[in-house]
DNA sequence: AGATAGTGTGTGAACTTTACACCATCCATT
DNA sequence: AATGGATGGTGTAAAGTTCACACACTATCT
């Protein structure tokens, strides 16, 4: 089967930077590419846009069959189109990002990528493509949303969180996310202010040191 | 001559909504499309990308082909894919916005576009594909852009003004832009407080009142 | 001389952001 | 029982930003 134009058509793909916390430090989803060209990279996940989806939906269904990853509202960065991005033909890219929990994520290499795995992002391997840039921008897209407005994107920050937390635990999470160290008090104050906190009455105990509250949060 | 590929290729384009000021109001540059679909009706100007050429350059060439504007400096609103959004093909655009001054610009109408001309944002025909929603979204944009940072785009606000200008002038053209009155004090002391404000020692003559200050800027 | 019409100027209140230091409590050790 | 270690928890002041607001000035026209 062949599809043939009057005109010449580029490739569309949708490439998605799917952050997340593990250990504490700023994660990236790669995957490592099966074929040509950059065989054996690195790269964020992403593939062919289908002709009657939508770019969004595409991306969503693109990642889920790379890396198993599915069900998380992604975000339009906006798209790459360089000419020789791609060697193979002219590609353009849509870039979609978003933050997820890593810990329910089961991740399962698929078609066109042999294996899907977390990168810290103070130790990225070389990328295909223009990839390097494109994360460039979704990771300082994502610092700006997190504490900015009260985002979806913000709210997916404590997905990192266990249902009952502390408040250092809050704060360690955001800071992550934003890539520096947040003042305590000043952090306490705009959590209160800007998110529903449920003081559940409940200490956590064991540590060798003073208990800490525990809290919910409602949206 | 066509083209063949083994996978079904969208096709893509750029469109641009080039905002200007004219007559102390907000314009969009539209043109007339000649050919279906949406023949006669009016869209934001834009067309196919080249395959060896980058987004922006495209979004460029297709500006000056359509309008005859050139050389401004285009910014990415993002990419606009729904599968429906021309009836012929899926067709993938590309938006950008730029600010022109548009008593510099020699409007040329040219292959696909019957004629270009500006329209009030106040008083917009109905336009084609989802121009509509492309120029919601770059209307918001413009304004955020205006008054919050110094960038490229406040800075072709002052391409409104002559070289001389007085603080009144300065303040109707950032109200048109940003779509809202300013407070005259708070204004000049925004004004001088971000830009370089050059006081001519001249003043005003002939109004029927109190001569005006003149200014220039230096960026 | 007086009316007209746009020019030009400062202050205070409210709010937001940032910086900063000390005591409290639990646990483990002695 | 006392001590030290480790993390939890709390308030205030200064600086900066945003916003609202009112009245006198002056060239021109009549």
């Amino acid at each position: 089967m062949s599809y043939t134009y009057e005109y010449p058509h580029p490739a569309v793909t949708a490439d998605i930077c799917i952050f997340s916390i593990r250990e504490g430090t700023l994660k990236v989803l790669l995957i490592q590419r099966l074929i040509d060209p950059f065989k054996d990279s690195w790269a964020i996940p992403g593939g062919f846009i289908k002709m009657d989806e939508d770019l969004a939906v595409g991306a969503a269904r693109e990642l889920e069959e790379e890396t198993g990853v599915s069900g998380v509202p992604l975000e339009q960065l906006g798209a790459y189109g360089a000419p020789d991005r791609d060697p193979r033909e002219r590609v353009i890219t849509v870039a979609f990002m978003a933050l997820v929990p890593s810990d329910q994520m089961v991740l399962a290499a698929a078609t066109d990528a042999a294996d899907a795995q977390w990168f810290d992002m103070d130790e990225l391997p070389a990328l295909a493509f223009d990839h390097a840039t494109i994360l460039a921008d979704a990771r300082a897209r994502l610092a700006d949303k997190v504490t900015n407005r009260v985002t979806e994107t913000a709210k997916s920050a404590f997905q990192f969180l266990p249902q009952k937390f502390t408040l250092a635990q809050a704060q360690a999470v955001f800071e992550t996310l934003k890539g520096e160290p947040l003042d305590k008090r000043n952090f306490r104050k705009w959590i209160a202010a800007n998110w529903d906190l449920v003081d559940l009455k409940e200490k956590t105990s064991g540590g060798r040191h003073r208990p800490a509250a525990l809290y919910s949060v409602d949206f």
